[in-house]
DNA sequence: TTTCACTTTAGAATAATTATAAACTAGAAT
DNA sequence: ATTCTAGTTTATAATTATTCTAAAGTGAAA
């Protein structure tokens, strides 16, 4: 993903590409493989990187307008912190508590053959499947 | 569940039946169905219930010790709060984002047909299965 | 250029949880 | 039964993640 794309992005999704909010966006969009972060993780990863510092505020505004925009996923995870992800497609995940790291699984590598049906008057918005991993 | 039970659960997990743990333990583990619940939850239902006031830092505790030993499992929840559950055997959930609801879904009523290989030096612990419901 | 709604920021506020340390108690030892 | 003590409870302080506030800054429309 090139610059202009970042900002195409951003302002598809009404969101004024500002210094902070490109180079968070290059930042995370701007790679191959897909990215788990929390807030605390990328805000370290972004001091190391950037000469200017960007507020710890700004990374969360950010974090959530891009969220907002469909542009980054939440994915739950055992802990206190909330753990966000740059594949926003439905996707599954190997969690690794030793390294708290979360490695995708394309929806296709998972099949479910049976399951049960939504409790009355309510329906099936998604399945997330963990897979728990130990050494 | 009787409250001899709850005597013996406690002392066989090293746990001294004191006033405070018994009555939590009744409330949890006396009941057909499984319970899923936060902290701030259990401490409005056992203020409600009860006459004697347990002091939310011992909830805190007793909650954490019924889990260390094996009495009780912690889900993950999208949420700030920490949920946790009584049914402590392999089993999968659904959940209600309305509501903020967990419903159990029994281990056999999810069969999963194809599943990734775990990564390299990795091997699974075991799988979860949420699905998420709409209205 | 001027303007202004949107954005950033430092710092305060909030919410969940954990730590501290003094008072209390279950139950073993006497 | 009484004493003793390690384990427990409790009020309160501390910590951590996150959100709020409101003042200063800025992208971009006009
Ligand atoms: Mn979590
Ligand atoms: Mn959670
Ligand atoms: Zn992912
Ligand atoms: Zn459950």
């Amino acid at each position: 993903m090139k610059k202009i794309d970042i900002l195409k992005k951003l302002r598809s999704s009404g969101l004024r590409p500002t210094k902070q909010r490109v180079e968070i966006a290059k930042f995370l969009f701007e790679r191959e493989k897909t990215f788990h972060f929390t807030v605390e993780s990328l805000n370290k990863l972004l001091t190391k990187k950037s000469a200017s510092k960007i507020a710890l505020a700004t990374i969360y505004n950010t974090v959530h307008s891009f969220k907002t925009a469909g542009h980054l996923s939440e994915v739950e995870v055992r802990g206190n912190k909330t753990y966000f992800d740059t594949n926003v497609s439905n996707h599954h995940h190997f969690y690794d508590s030793e390294t708290a790291e979360l490695i995708d699984i394309d929806a296709n590598d998972i099949i479910i053959q049976k399951i049960p049906k939504a409790p009355n008057g309510k329906k099936i918005k998604n399945v997330e499947v963990f897979i728990n991993l130990k050494n």
